[in-house]
RNA sequence: GGCCCGGUAGUUCAGUUGGUUAGAACGCUAGCCUGUCACGCUAGAGGUCGACGGUUCGAGUCCGUUCCGGGUCGCCA
């Protein structure tokens, strides 16, 4: 015996007269009292079941699962429904049987579930999939997983599987831990990302390797960011420079993005923006070109200005076009958001029709002074220029937080575009503030630019690393590096961070000991999966396109992880609970 | 861990200066309705106002503590 001979997407006028079977959930039900219309949905779609037996669905709740046989029937042409792909028919029900009711009182309304809240969703997840919005989004992960694994094969890529239950690296994020049984106190870890393993995949000969790879950190969560495990599209060259690994990038983003989405994408190349300059005109390492607002550092001016809050300080600029016939309103919400983040004020010039300028600061620049900032930053009538300043540490980023709430406010962000750019050169050492010392600040398997020759003769803090993220409308995709294969110029490179060869040795043996055996040169990214679903389907949440997401606290909601376990699994494990 | 916002019916929210019996919409229940498609109409049930403590004649409202959720900074090589 069949449940169904149709989907609730299929029928159509070709299909009139048919006797046929569907099954489904009670979506709606519209009892007109002699005559009850049923909105019958599947995965696949709804269509209009048609009762004239009240007694048929009696004690049906909705979203209960049934069955229901009958005839196709056409319906008249006022009674059609454009908005359905089977709207031009409807099922007359002659027998209906019950596969599964539900309670009638459901926790949420299951159309509007994104207005809900988010742990009450969580916890009836499986109802919430149900929703056409987040259902769509899981499909779309699952075409775009699809998609990504052929365009990859397509380019010559391999995809080979690596451990889940690894070792623990001590650089990076705080790792999961999972106790041995067969050796007393010993852990194995879950990976942070395949790292280790793919460049030993390079070292043995593979030429190009890829994954649809789990990571799991043990870090909190973001909007953005999922709290214990998210997916990437790990991959790795061999015999590559960075240009290479852009090309793959590019490619593999461009038609990914114009595959699933109806957006303008910027096409390859891809803008290349320096770390330091994208810090500096754009406040942030993942900056969002759709934003056509430009910091502008004018540290320099002020140095010559007598405004005291200004003088010697780092001062930025933000020019916004047409604001200076913004209400008091939207100068007031601006300052207050300044406040909220921290700022102490917010000070602005508008530049009003004649070339006027008007603004608390006016006062304290001389008329040559005024010009020269007109000229400097080429400010055009209806401009309003306004001011950050803050000690070196905080400036950009504040700059950066002001950018972006002026765009949003001024409207100014073309939210119809994907604007992919790379970020390269990022440094390779920086300075820990609470220790002083020189450290990674970011991959320390990464090649320093310049390599040996850099590493001996130029100030740490100077020397770049090839390493580069590709961020897409402000979000960070990827992050990714020519890889340091040469164990000589490892061991300089940690040198300086402070590690000695010993350290290697034990640290990162595998990886150490596999490049006395002949590596080839090799680089690689990793674009996250989750971020590019979400951007995709224009979700402000990770969780939007994960199926069964943990909540910000790193808990699963419905399965109820982390959980207790029982005396036995502690002790087989070795482990004793404070 | 810090900071910001929030927690009132199953859900989303309103609730004035602290003042009578805490409201609305959707959902749920019962009834009516033969062409709706977010059907409509009538009636009804449903509340520890997150918890604890305090101020007060009186607390959803003010104060303190705490729990929970979201965002964010730290963190995420």
């Amino acid at each position: 015996m069949a449940y169904r001979t149709h989907n609730c997407a299929e029928l159509r006028r070709e299909h009139v007269g048919k006797t046929i079977e569907l099954a489904g959930w009670i979506d709606t039900v519209r009892d007109h009292g002699g005559v009850i219309f049923v909105d019958l949905r599947d995965h696949f779609g709804v269509t209009q079941a048609v009762f004239h037996d009240e007694s048929m669905l009696k004690g049906m709740a909705r979203e209960s699962v049934i069955s229901v046989s009958g005839t196709v029937r056409e319906r008249d042409a006022d009674t059609v429904n454009s908005k359905l792909a089977t709207g031009e028919v409807e099922l007359l029900v002659e027998s209906l049987q019950l596969l599964s009711p539900a309670l009638r009182q459901l926790p949420f309304e299951i159309g509007e579930s994104q207005q809900t809240r988010e742990d009450v969703r969580l916890k009836y997840r499986f109802l919430d999939l149900r929703s056409p919005a987040l259902h769509e989004n899981i499909i779309l992960r699952s075409k775009v997983t699809s998609f990504l694994r052929a365009k990859m094969e397509q380019l010559g890529f391999l995809e080979i599987q690596t451990p889940i239950l690894t070792s623990s690296s001590p650089e990076g994020a705080r790792d999961y831990l999972v106790p041995s049984r067969k050796h007393h106190g010993l852990f194995y870890a879950l990976p942070q990302a395949p790292q280790q393993f793919k460049q030993l995949l390079m070292v043995s000969g593979f030429d190009k390797y890829f994954q649809i790879a789990p990571c799991f950190r043990d870090e909190d969560a973001r909007a953005d960011r999922s709290p214990g495990e998210f997916y990437q599209l790990d991959f790795e060259l061999a015999f590559a420079t960075q240009e290479d690994v852009f090309a793959v990038a590019q490619e593999v983003l461009y038609e990914t993005f114009c595959t699933f989405s109806e957006k303008e994408v910027s096409p390859a190349p891809f803008r290349r923006i320096a770390y330091k300059d994208s810090m500096l005109h754009y406040g942030t390492d993942k900056p969002d070109l759709r934003n056509p607002l430009y910091i502008e550092d004018l540290s320099a001016y002020f140095a010559q200005v007598d405004f005291a809050p200004f003088k010697n300080k780092p001062v930025r600029g933000i020019v916004a076009p047409n604001c200076a016939g913004q209400s008091k309103g939207f100068f007031e919400k601006m300052l207050s958001f300044a406040t909220e983040i921290g700022m102490k004020g917010l000070g602005y010039i508008s530049i009003l029709p004649g070339m006027e300028l008007k603004g608390p600061i006016v006062k304290f620049l001389s008329p040559e002074k005024q010009q020269e900032l007109i000229a400097l930053l080429s400010l055009k009538e209806n401009d309003t220029l306004f001011f950050i300043s803050d000690v070196q540490k905080l400036v950009d980023r504040l700059a950066g937080q002001i950018r972006t709430e002026l765009g949003k406010r001024l409207d100014l962000i073309d939210t119809a575009k994907f604007e992919f750019c790379f970020i390269v050169d990022f440094p390779m050492y920086g300075i820990n503030e609470e220790s002083g010392k020189i450290e990674f600040t970011h991959n320390p398997f990464s090649m320093p630019q310049g390599e040996m020759q850099a590493l001996e003769t130029m100030n740490p803090l100077d020397i770049l690393a090839y390493q580069y993220d590709i961020v897409c409308n402000g979000v960070e995709l990827s992050s990714g590096a020519v890889r340091n294969h040469r164990p000589d110029i490892m061991l300089k490179a940690f040198e300086i961070a402070g590690y000695t060869k010993e350290d290697i040795e034990s640290k990162f043996s595998a990886l150490y000991n596999a490049f006395h055996y002949g590596a080839p040169p090799h680089a690689g990214m990793a674009p996250g999966l989750d971020r590019i679903v979400m951007l995709l389907a224009e979700q402000e949440s990770i969780r939007e396109v994960v199926a069964f997401p943990m909540n910000s606290n790193a808990q699963d909601l419905l399965l109820g992880a982390p959980g207790t376990v029982t005396e036995q699994q502690l002790r087989e494990v070795h482990i004793k609970i404070r």
